[in-house]
Formats: C-alpha cells, structure tokens, sequence
DNA sequence: GTTTCATGTAACTTAGTTAGTTACGATTCG
DNA sequence: CGAATCGTAACTAACTAAGTTACATGAAAC
C-alpha cells in the first residue's frame, strides 16, 4: 500500500466485500487484495466501523462484512470516515498580526469551504452500487478471475 | 514556513511585492516575511519565474519583482506553477490485471478529472489584485503598519 | 474449559518527503 | 576589485505514514 493511496485501497477492498456480502473476510484476505498487513487494513478501516460502513467480529469464523447495502455507502462517507482531507493545502497563520496573511488566508478559506462542499457534493453521488457495477462490466467483458496478483 | 503552505506563504510574498511594485524585494526581505530561509524562498517561487510571474534579477540592486500587473495573476497559474496538486489522493495501479482496482480506478480518476477541473475554474477567477484590494480593505480599517513580527 | 482463530491496539522500526542549512559559483553594479 | 544578490547542489533534520511485532481480548468449536 503505497502512500495517499488509502481511498483507493479501501474502496479496493470494500468492492471486494461487496462480491461476497455473506462472508466475511478476514483483515489477512483483505490484506492480500491490496499487498499489505493485516494490522495495517485494521488500523486503515476501523475508521469506517465507526461510521457504520463496515462491521467486524473476532474470535473463528469472524472477520469484516458491509454495515449495509452498496446502494446506501458513499465515497462520501468512506472519504470522511477514512480521516482523509480534500484539499490538501494549509492555511493555519504563522506571523500573527499580519494583514497581508490574514488577507491571504480569508480568501484561501472562502475559497476551501466552496470547494470542499463542491467536492462532497461529487462524492456523495458516487456510491460503492457504482463501483461494484463497473467491476462486473469489466468482468463481464473480459470473463476472468477477478484478482490476479 | 510549516508543511503544506507553500500556497498561502506565497501569496503571502506576492501580496507584499505587490505593496511594493517599484522595488526589487530580495529574497532576504522575502523569507523574513514569512519566517523562513532565502534559499527555501529561491526554490519555491523558482517556478513562478519559470511561469513569468515573477522575475528576479541579480547582483548588486537585484532581488524579485512581479512579472505583471497582480489583475493577470490568477491563483490557479500561481498553484501550477509551484507544482502543488490540488487532489490530494492516489490512483496508481498496485495490482496490474485486477478488474476491481481498475474499476475503483477509473471511477476514482474520472471524479478527479471533474474535480480539477472545477477547483481550476475557480482559482482561475481569483486574482492577486483580489488579494491586495482585501489587504488594502483590512489596512484601511485597521490603520496600522502592515506587517508584524 | 481449553484450543484455535480472529480482532484491537500499543509500541517500535523503516522509508519517504520536505523544509532548513551550508557552501560556493555566477552575475551585476558601484 | 569588492560587495550584493541569485542559482543550485549537497547535506541535515524533522515529520509523516506505512510496516512490523507483540500481546491482550473475545468468540466459536470441540
């Protein structure tokens, strides 16, 4: 798992349990769709236990299953669970007291709040239905296995 | 200078150069501004010469002026030309051949196209003058110097 | 109830990124 | 020439995030 690419292997793995919504898969499967730990799928989704995306179980026969339908997740949801941030740019002051940096950090602000909310507003029409649908088209089309190593 | 502000540090510059467009500001001046080193100020805004937003000069006199009127200077040339990605996020392929990651690809690639493409937009329609007219706003309010320690 | 399989989580290590620093060559003006 | 200034390479330091190890907790199987 390579760095900033936490959005694109959750919704890696959460894919992946959607295919198989009566199973649940173990943190070492998951870790296996997208080349990494166990403790590091652990770490990178509790998040979205606590949001309700996904639930988990422990003891045999445990592991992880979707908190609800396809229809219901949003890349929304899973990016605000996930703790990821849309724009990365900071704006925090440094020399307090200046008005040229307040001036520079007001406009950079307003234009964060509009553009965060035009982000979400993206995503949130985005749901995990449409990203297991466009799987199935490929797989369809191609007719293999589904993950090759 | 922190992590992840090199956007607002600039401006920051910018703004103060455009206070000042008879006189060469030399990155001495500059880095002082926003609490930082000459080179660290050198290397950053190297890109902005590169774009003809800035020029520089060297030698006896020399330093750094805007390259034109801050009404032609967008943020969104200013944010190309220091190399800053607006999308935070990752989508390079781990897993070459897996249908689920190129789907989780694809969807997440073609979000990012629109995305960027609408931040673009309005980045495009801020300019450093905007910057100036809100300090300016802010001065005049205040009525005190414009730059504190 | 013991064994086995699983998550939860803390603590540490490793790798990668970026700012900061030092040093020095090249250029310009007085 | 000498002082001022940028350009840039090379190195150091600080920070972040992934990877790893270890172990406690909980649940099912037997």
């Amino acid at each position: 798992m390579k760095r900033n690419s936490r959005l694109s292997s959750t919704l890696h793995i959460l894919v992946h349990m959607a295919e198989k919504p009566e199973r649940a898969l173990t943190s070492e499967q998951l870790a296996t769709f997208i080349h990494t730990n166990p403790v590091v799928v652990r770490r990178t989704i509790a998040g979205l236990r606590d949001a309700g995306i996904v639930t988990s179980s422990r003891g045999h026969g445990g592991g992880w299953l979707l908190g609800r339908a396809p229809e219901k997740i949003s890349l929304a949801e899973i990016s605000v669970a996930l703790g990821e941030t849309l724009l990365p740019f900071s704006t925090e002051p440094e020399s307090p007291g200046c008005l040229v940096e307040q001036a520079v950090i007001a406009v950079l602000d307003d234009f964060r709040v509009a553009a965060e909310r035009l982000l979400a507003e993206k995503l949130d029409r985005i749901t995990l239905a449409d990203l297991t649908a466009d799987f199935r088209r490929r797989f369809d089309l191609i007719g293999v296995s589904s993950h090759a190593v």
